[in-house]
DNA sequence: CCGGGAGGTGCGGATTTCGCAGAAGTGATG
DNA sequence: CATCACTTCTGCGAAATCCGCACCTCCCGG
């Protein structure tokens, strides 16, 4: 079992087994890594030696790598909910334009509590943020009272909730 | 320390601790499974026995619940990643007008891969859906191939991911 | 008053995690 | 080509964690 895990090591692991990074500053992933973050996507909480037996990897280096890219930051291992049970119960994408810097809206927003995502686009709108409230009184204070206060925002567009229909969290899983 | 355990119960938990179902069926939540909860929203793999002593439970209570609350498909705890390290340059939330019945565009949305995320909402698009992909190549194809083929797509806007500026998992930590 | 169910506690034994020392591969340097 | 520095993997024990189980308590309905 040793001898064959080092023979098919050096057979498919050799050329994508360097972990340089690609001019960004973002880590370049081997195969082993995806991997092994697939397995964590399944399963948050499996056991390095069960994630080391499906990837060809001892459970001390599964470790290592995972507490890697954990440091790294390129994946994060928590729990996720869904907002209706934890008693939030309205949701709304918003459409934001801007006049002037779009940055620092952007980070207006991120400071904002209910605020779960924000993203800067190109079209129609500068910003989407989604917001997460407990009620209509809350989504409406958060959308005309704080969002529509911030300087140099020039317009905004809410789409509320009605029905989430998809939710996953498989990227790198194709 | 178990008496005293007891006596905590007895005085802040015993209101909120009947786990019962709010009509929908979507379980109610007290509050010792939220502290649990955001235990597991910091660190997806705190230790049961660690998150006990915060919320003042025995390591098997804990243990108990946790598996509960992912059955009852409550949460789940799962390793998410920056797509962008992952492989997938371009991403976009497209949204989307329908003629006819909504759900089952959504529903076909939903099966496709690249879409991540999809959406029914009230406001000038039917739905929104959030796409994700290697390049620009593999978007345009999504976009223009497969959703605007599907019938009964009347029209669709397309917004491209320049920055991504948040993304939390902090449901119920507020 | 007496089940019955839900949820907690404590306790061992099986597993898993953790830290560390050694081996092996790679690239740079003289 | 030898060697050094660096990274990553492996193989241990020891410590901590997970897991199943038996028993307890509380609460509610018959």
């Amino acid at each position: 079992m040793h001898s064959e895990h080092v023979a098919s090591r050096s057979a498919d692991q050799k050329d994508s087994s360097r972990e340089s990074r690609n001019g960004n500053g973002t880590p370049q992933l081997d195969a082993v890594s995806l991997a092994i973050i697939e397995q964590l996507q399944e399963d948050g909480r499996r056991p390095y030696a069960a994630i080391g037996k499906a990837v060809g990897l001892s459970e001390a280096a599964v470790r290592q790598r995972v507490q890697k890219l954990l440091d790294q930051g390129v994946m994060q291992i928590v729990a996720v909910t869904d907002p209706l049970t934890v008693g939030f119960r309205r949701q709304a994408m918003v459409g934001i334009n801007v006049e002037g810097d779009v940055e620092s809206i952007a980070d207006a927003l991120t400071a904002m509590s209910e605020v779960e995502y924000v993203v800067m686009t190109a079209g129609s709108f500068d910003i989407l943020a989604e917001i997460v409230c407990e009620d209509d009184d809350h989504l409406l204070d958060v959308i005309n009272k704080r969002i529509r206060a911030l300087p140099s925002v020039r317009s905004t567009e809410s789409f509320v909730y009605l029905k989430l229909k998809k939710q996953t969290y498989m990227w790198g899983t194709r």
